[in-house]
DNA sequence: CCCATGTCAGTGAGACTGAGATTT
DNA sequence: CAAATCTCAGTCTCACTGACATGG
């Protein structure tokens, strides 16, 4: 794997992440709460406090007043869970998945302009590139085998 | 350019840096502050308050406080201006410095081995990505001619 | 005198630790 | 009874707005 350096690959995602992060200007939002939404938007399925706990950085005792404010603002719901009367079931509501689309369509539209000035070689580089980020992305989220954690 | 999927990118782009963003667990600094020694680091240049007021997204009286913090604790230093003895200079310490390497370094261990499994294609594809996504970072960085703020 | 640069004071929102309630 | 799941209380830090000092 010569052909690949590290180094200068994590410097240049550093560098472009620093404004790729900054384009949504729309849907302003702390950060905890906008990746709590991603979370829900990305699993798509109902998810427990405590298994969000895993991926959030934050605290049990935050995510429960987070999601307190989420539901009063409408943007998830809550209902128990049938299986385990312990635990409570979140996902989000419509206007929950409304915002992760304005997000998105918002970086859409400001990166668009930026792509239409870049070389054909360079776009088709980038399309290139997708099926790699996918993998790397799916190698991140299942733990390696080898690796038993707790 | 119709060989590029700007919807698909963005999309593409956003899982990946859920994991991305979350490599580095050494280091743990608050967001903000993370961004600043980022910014300082980046730029290379000793700068202004109200500079970073720009590119931060923070009020100034919060940069205020939180440059007093930072120099306390000798990650960035700050002496005056010599041309204009309103503004005072902020530049990156040694202790500083040390801590953007060390979070690169982190990235950087991180990510190798997710890297190892993927195909040569892959890795072919990610190493020749690189030019593109300096490009769109430069692009992004000088405001588009024809834009005047303010 | 006006604008730019930075700081101070007071307040609200974000996040943590430690303890408690309830179900498995 | 022990462990898991979630919530409550108190505290600390992060961040904002509005007013202020000072130099260009």
């Amino acid at each position: 794997m010569s052909e690949l350096d590290v180094d200068a690959l994590v410097g240049t995602i550093v560098d472009f992440n620093r404004f790729f992060i900054r384009l949504p200007m729309r849907e302003k939002l702390p950060f905890t709460t906008l990746s709590v939404i991603d979370t829900l938007a990305s699993t798509g399925r109902p998810m427990r406090l405590s298994e969000l706990t895993k991926t959030e950085q934050v605290t049990q005792p935050r995510l429960t007043q987070l999601i307190a404010q989420l539901e009063r603002d409408g943007l998830v719901a809550r209902e128990p869970d049938p299986r385990d009367r312990r635990a409570t079931l979140i996902q989000l509501t419509e206007e929950g998945h409304r915002i992760t689309r304005s997000r998105h369509q918002d970086r859409v539209d400001r990166l668009r302009p930026l792509v239409a000035q870049l070389t054909d070689e360079q776009r088709k580089a980038l399309a290139g590139v997708l099926p790699a980020l996918r993998h790397l992305t799916e190698l991140a989220d299942e733990p390696r085998p080898g690796t038993v954690d707790k």
